[in-house]
DNA sequence: GGCGCTTTGCAACAAATGTTTTATTAAATG
DNA sequence: CATTTAATAAAACATTTGTTGCAAAGCGCC
């Protein structure tokens, strides 16, 4: 843990008189507690008169003991994600404030976002998840707004690997009028983060009404849309920039759909053949590069 | 970070009102700052009064809330950069051959994969395709299969933090025929990877006739949707299953309106704010979780 | 529609916080 | 040794903290 308070402590410090070394000495050897407990305590704690630490934060140039305990909070806060901004500001080579340098955040913080999700609880989950789907008669995948892609990407890469697949949408989909047909062998993927659109929720509810599994990629252990026994992916949204970020929700989705496609349907290899020469002669679509 | 509260927190949470969930997401969504604020601060950020959070923390059967953010200091001194080593240890307690290890192996080939993606041309590029579609009159945005999720997620990211975005789609959007009133001030933004639809392309090549500038979001340098002397993003899409990964050229595509969004537009921030509160208040868009 | 219950907002409360002031002690200088 | 200065301890101070009591507002149920 860096914090600036260090450097100017160890500056000063020989230069202090007796008391305030003493709790110096204390906050340089608990770093941590000094946002976490009050000052009292830490004054206690370094056997110190509470107003020796008040002193010392003025001695230091600072207003107050609130600024250096706030000092120390923001330490504790940003070291709990040590790829984001060291690993950025580390490597690089291009000057802070730039552009490229908010680009280059931007993408390593979402690097790192993704690389989260591989820890085991989100695994298991993916693993239940593409089970459920996996067996399911048929699968509805639904997501608006900021989900809608995700929503729609899955079902169009599930609709590559079987027939099963049905998008639950407005605009591209069939509506939500498709739960007519639904039935308890089917599975509802659902995808949505706060603020989170009232109709996602009702349908949710409605699916578990007709006896649905449902699949719920969010944003919180806590979201309406997760529901009790069923399969929950929950991913992060924060982004370097103020728009949430879906990319972390993206990947996993298409994790899951690679997963489910994981499965030895003896009639993937046949769809899968057919894309392979697909791709191999992709030059019939674009003859020339204009 | 593994706080006991969030168990408590989950097993409970349904059957809790509507303010003191308000209360609990946004802890759960903040733990850092619940040892490190104060209780009333919080209960204003999480747009609570101040009672709600000694409510829940009794709700839960702590004593106070006091209680409460002593569990989260304790969980903050123990959490020690659990990246590195902890990530480490973590991947070897899986069995090969597992589902959790198959489903591990997608994930991070797709974290490697987008952290590539902070690679200097590449940040060049993203930085330049911001300053052209930042000063674009109108941005039109363009995708097809695999890449309809990007190009629609752009399109709708945009949208949010203007007007100038147009979804140019066969079913959700206004259909190719929008380029009829395109003018050289105008950007196209495609995404498209192997293979290439031909009429993407060809819409790119007209897009080009009329004067637009082209910022192709696509798989390789050669890819026919690049235009020569517009700035061109290139991403992987090779994954660990057969399907092809999408997930980069998403993430990218995010950081790009990221990017745009940054510049200094004043009405923008009327428009966060209005987003800000309504992420507050979502409460009213799911009043339960039923 | 009326009645019981729970939930919510407001205000007051005591306790604890960080700071400042005052008094006391130690040290230093002539 | 006397006197001035700095350093420490103690107490008083205004704020802010977390909590609780109470009234208003919802809400479900007969």
């Amino acid at each position: 843990m860096m914090v600036p308070f260090a450097q100017t402590l160890a500056a000063r410090f020989d230069s202090l008189p007796a008391q305030l070394q003493k709790a110096a000495r204390w906050i340089e050897a608990h770093p941590h507690d000094v946002a976490l407990l009050s000052m009292r305590e830490q004054a206690g704690r370094a056997g110190v008169q509470p107003a020796t630490m008040t002193r010392l934060a003025q001695a230091l140039g600072y207003d107050g003991y609130d600024t250096v305990r706030a000092l120390h909070a923001d330490a504790l806060r940003h070291t709990r994600q040590p790829g984001l901004v060291a690993t950025a500001a580390r490597r690089n080579k291009l000057h802070a404030g730039t552009h490229e340098a908010a680009a280059q955040a931007m993408v390593q913080h979402c690097a790192t976002q993704v690389g989260a999700l591989a820890d085991p609880p989100t695994l298991a989950a993916l693993v239940r998840a593409a089970a459920l789907i996996g067996q399911a008669k048929r699968v509805f995948s639904l997501g608006m707004r900021s989900s809608h892609a995700v929503a729609w990407h899955v079902w169009y890469a599930l609709s590559l690997i079987s027939d099963r697949a049905i998008l639950l949408d407005g605009v591209g989909g069939v509506g939500f009028d498709a739960f007519a047909q639904a039935r308890d062998t089917d599975v509802l993927f659902v995808c949505g983060v706060a603020p989170y659109t009232r109709a996602v929720v009702e349908a949710v509810m409605q699916a578990r009404a007709l006896g649905l599994r449902v699949v719920a990629l969010t944003d919180s252990p806590l979201s309406p849309l997760i529901s009790q026994g069923d399969p929950a992916l929950i991913v992060p949204t924060d982004s370097a920039s103020f728009l949430h970020s879906m990319a972390p929700a993206f990947a996993l989705a298409e994790c899951l759909v690679a997963l489910v496609a994981r499965g030895d349907d003896p009639a993937l290899l046949a769809r899968l053949d057919g894309l392979d020469r697909q791709l191999a002669a992709f030059n019939t679509y674009h003859p020339s590069k204009g």
